[in-house]
DNA sequence: GAGATATACTTGAGCCGTCAACAATATTAG
DNA sequence: CTAATATTGTTGACGGCTCAAGTATATCTC
């Protein structure tokens, strides 16, 4: 399994650079970039822990960062008085777009440097298959 | 990016079953596994933090826990007074094999269904390339 | 061989995320 | 309609790891 310890190495070094460079969490950023991609450009709480993987309490308070510096808020939901939506906020666009300048340059100079479109490819494909979101814990181990 | 995170949930997953069977963390069964390999069952601190990729201090703190249980001891070197090795006792070894028991088949459950063998080699001939150990920080980003 | 620099390790403070427990609302079944 | 169950979210306590700073020993340079 030590092919997987790579990962930790990459994600923590990336990580690194955006918080030195923007102030923001890798999980932040994701979490924006989300959002931004969402329609409305907010989620519920849930769906956005599916997507990052986190828990909803690790959702609760990544978003609580978020909220106190105003790049996104709260917002209730008329039909289902459970949920409450991450909102992108203006402000929270353009982080985004700020962070974005350098971090996708980044991960090119990491990515792209080292494997060929093909090879990309090929380890989307193979990685595919690992259980990741919403899978039933069930089908994994025992 | 996405690809990457399908690992976060492997590796929890992995851990959470290892904790819940046999007490020990993912990273506690690396570490107990690299001293069974070293020679003499024994590695410097930094030797060891740089296989699991932890830093210095995350070395000092999981090898309180396994100290505390036994499962590892501190022993000095001769030659050089600054280094403690970190040495597996024999509890730590029994112990080690026991994890591994119902361990080993996880991983395999979790990547031997899913992937031939051919597809475990390209994939690690593609993930090797990422940079990992010991790699020159200024190499990546920037 | 003395002073500057590097290496091995530890410690305190703090961040990020988990788990377990809980509150509130929704849904489903009898 | 009511009781049981499920879903959404928050909170307190805590674990695991990092970073920055500090100690102690080694090594290198003049």
């Amino acid at each position: 399994m030590r092919l997987l310890r790579a990962h930790s190495a990459i994600t923590r070094r990336l990580n690194s650079k955006l918080v030195a460079d923007h102030g923001l969490t890798l999980n932040d950023y994701e979490v924006l970039m989300h959002l931004f991609r969402a329609e409305g450009q907010r989620l519920r709480r849930v769906d956005l822990a599916e997507q990052v993987i986190l828990t909803p309490s690790g959702i609760t308070r990544l978003l609580e960062g978020l909220e106190r510096c105003g790049l996104v808020e709260r917002a209730s939901c008329a039909s289902d008085a459970r949920v409450t939506y991450a909102q992108l906020t203006e402000q929270g666009e353009a982080k985004l777009h700020e962070a974005s300048q350098t971090h996708v340059e980044d991960v090119h100079g990491l990515f792209g440097d080292r494997f060929s479109a093909k090879e990309i490819t090929t380890l989307h494909e193979l990685l595919e298959r690992l259980p990741a979101d919403g899978v039933d814990e069930s089908e994994c181990l025992e």
